[in-house]
DNA sequence: TTGTAATAGTTGTTTTTGTAACTAACAAGC
DNA sequence: GCTTGTTAGTTACAAAAACAACTATTACAA
């Protein structure tokens, strides 16, 4: 139509969802499964087993997550023994989360996975092809202030 | 933690989500605060944009989108007069579907847009790192019937 | 102090999505 | 003709996300 050298299969937005949700899938199924977990539920488990003992907000903006999405994960992994609180004496507005050993048990579990998985995902790709597609997601990850029209 | 070679931002799934959000938003804002649309409806439009009439199975096929998203996209479309409906009548359970005048002229608007938007988005690649880069999201943006544990 | 603003986190309400069940139309075998 | 199965699309209900308003606590300045 208009431009021929438009395909909407390279726009890169659009072309990185596509990707996103097709390399998301199977490994979704996965924590579903084993552990019935959602999305911002596993990425909550894996900063804490990463990182270790975080607060709400600290998870919220390294993952550029609502705060809002985080307080309902880690309300329900805590009743579900992943998660424990706990008050920071000094700003009682604080609250430290940190694995349970349920938790971290998961988080094991899930962080092998992760990796096979993503072995498994770039098995076809050269080292150099592995290392620039990280770096230029690492990239477009950045949030931009707009600016665009 | 367990492994220090693994960082989250190393996870292709993840990685590939967080580029597709933060590269999607500037544009998004877009389509939403020009013309009301959500990424469902400007998928379709983008859709009968670039490859004229369509039905709305083949709409998800091609973008990997349940029908009934579709169909509510379609819906909502089709009161706001950026498409219009038309029954198949030698099997009347299709309907092709194609933009009116207004639903072109929004294509046409946001195409350009997108296509200085991606501009923007790749600015900074070299070629070949632009080329790589859409090669690589293609192949992992197949649906790979799942058999990975 | 005390009043104002800022931050951490929660709760309530509205949108949007996901899933399953449904209607209508066709196809193919008997 | 009649079943039985399949496909296109819609609708209804449940799950999840987005957004705004809220409480509690701290910071800080008049």
């Amino acid at each position: 139509m208009s431009d021929e050298n438009f395909d909407l299969n390279l726009f890169l937005p659009y072309l990185l969802n596509q990707a996103a949700e097709a390399s998301s899938l199977e490994f979704q199924h996965i924590y579903k499964d084993r552990y019935g977990m959602l999305r911002t539920e596993w990425r909550v488990l894996f900063h804490l087993g990463l990182y270790g003992q975080l607060t709400a907000s600290e998870i919220a903006t390294r993952a550029n997550m609502h705060k809002t999405k985080i307080s309902r994960a880690v309300q329900k992994m805590t009743e579900r023994r992943f998660i424990t609180r706990a008050r920071n004496d000094h700003d009682r507005r604080l609250e430290h989360l940190t694995l349970t050993v349920q938790g971290k048990a998961a988080y094991d579990d899930l962080h092998a996975v992760a990796q096979r998985y993503d072995a498994a995902l770039t098995a076809d790709l050269t080292p150099a092809e592995r290392a620039m597609l990280r770096a230029v997601l690492q990239k477009l990850s950045v949030r931009r202030k707009s600016g665009f029209t």
